[in-house]
DNA sequence: TTATGACTTGAACAAGTGTTCAAGTAAACC
DNA sequence: GGTTTACTTGAACACTTGTTCAAGTCATAA
């Protein structure tokens, strides 16, 4: 085994992170993995079995990263920074800016039931994550105990889809800030009904 | 000529919006249109030139619902139905929800320079009208005075390009109903800084 | 030592891609 | 009436696509 699986993952994920999945041809992957097509789809099966495996490891990542945010004893002050972390980085790595999940949806009917399913599953996956941290933003009164849950979590989920799209395209950090900081205004704000 | 412009349009806008400008092959174009390919290259020029057209009517027409909006007395609740109208629509019309610039913003890279620069010039359009909006609510006092209307303006596109992600995905049309009336009552509390 | 099985190579394949072109049609203009 | 112009047709083109396959490598297990 030339490269060990997490290696070949990683190079997988900055190429269909900054192509898609569709525009990622398989040229593109065996140069990027530095393998040729046999080794590919001996070890993958097939693009959309690599793809799937990108899309379980990129949520498993962003998980990880979201509970170390809810652990956090002051979860606001986290997600904050988890959003910076996020939406601002270097300009080399500026595609990371939008979401790998999202980007998968607008081209979800070209994907194999699997592939849908994996993101789909991985949507679901980080909704639960964000009303973990609601709750314990609850729970800890940085948020009003009257902070209807699971309203909030799709809202936040949603805030995030479009701060992503927003600094994708934003060359001004400070305005990205902004952003960020008028959504945890918001999310201490009250809410409709 | 045996197709009007404006109806080709309309039958490539629907495949484009639906399918993406990638995945949107030309034989599908070919059948979308019943249009044979010497038809299509001789009256516009290649895949992306007809492409370009979409971008810009769908651009035209979108800003001539906002300008309604702009035009109305009370432009916030003018704002809303908009909203409604755009996010909430019968499941076969459901692609609509996404926006097709978005959408074409993620396979931005794969346009070449002329359907790059509509898609952007598009965004940019949109933004204005999102301004002359808030300026406009301003004025009626719908808003308050002290709302920055730049950023305000930036805000608000960018709450639109999460909501249709929303409503893509969303089957319970309440839940985006509700998520509207969020963005309106955000849109009148403080901002940052 | 041999056998197994996971992995690798690179040429080849069928099907799909956007596009071109010679030829034809028909309305508009001189 | 003849010429031009815009449009149409459908076969064909060169290229790219994801995938397969026979053959080879090499560590591990029997």
């Amino acid at each position: 085994m030339k490269y060990a699986e997490s290696e070949v993952i990683e190079k997988a994920t900055t190429l269909f992170w900054q192509k898609g999945f569709q525009a990622a041809g398989m040229r593109d992957i065996q140069q990027a993995l530095d393998m040729r097509p046999g080794s590919i789809y001996a070890r993958f099966k097939s693009k959309e079995g690599l793809f799937q495996l990108v899309v379980e490891k990129y949520v498993a990542n962003t998980q990880q990263k979201l509970s170390t945010v809810i652990d956090d004893n002051n979860p606001l002050d986290a997600l904050r920074a988890f959003f910076v972390s996020e939406l601002i980085n270097p300009e080399e790595m500026r595609f990371q800016r939008q979401c790998l999940l999202i980007k998968s949806i607008t081209e979800l009917e070209m994907l194999g039931d699997n592939g849908k399913q994996s993101v789909l599953d991985g949507m679901s996956t980080l909704r639960t994550c964000f009303k973990s941290i609601v709750e314990k933003a609850v729970q800890t009164n940085s948020l009003p105990a009257s902070t209807p849950v699971d309203k909030a979590a799709d809202w936040l989920q949603n805030q995030f889809v479009g701060l992503r799209t927003f600094a994708l395209m934003q060359t001004d950090d400070l305005a990205i800030e902004s952003m960020i900081d008028k959504v945890l205004i918001d999310l201490k704000t009250s809410w409709p009904e």
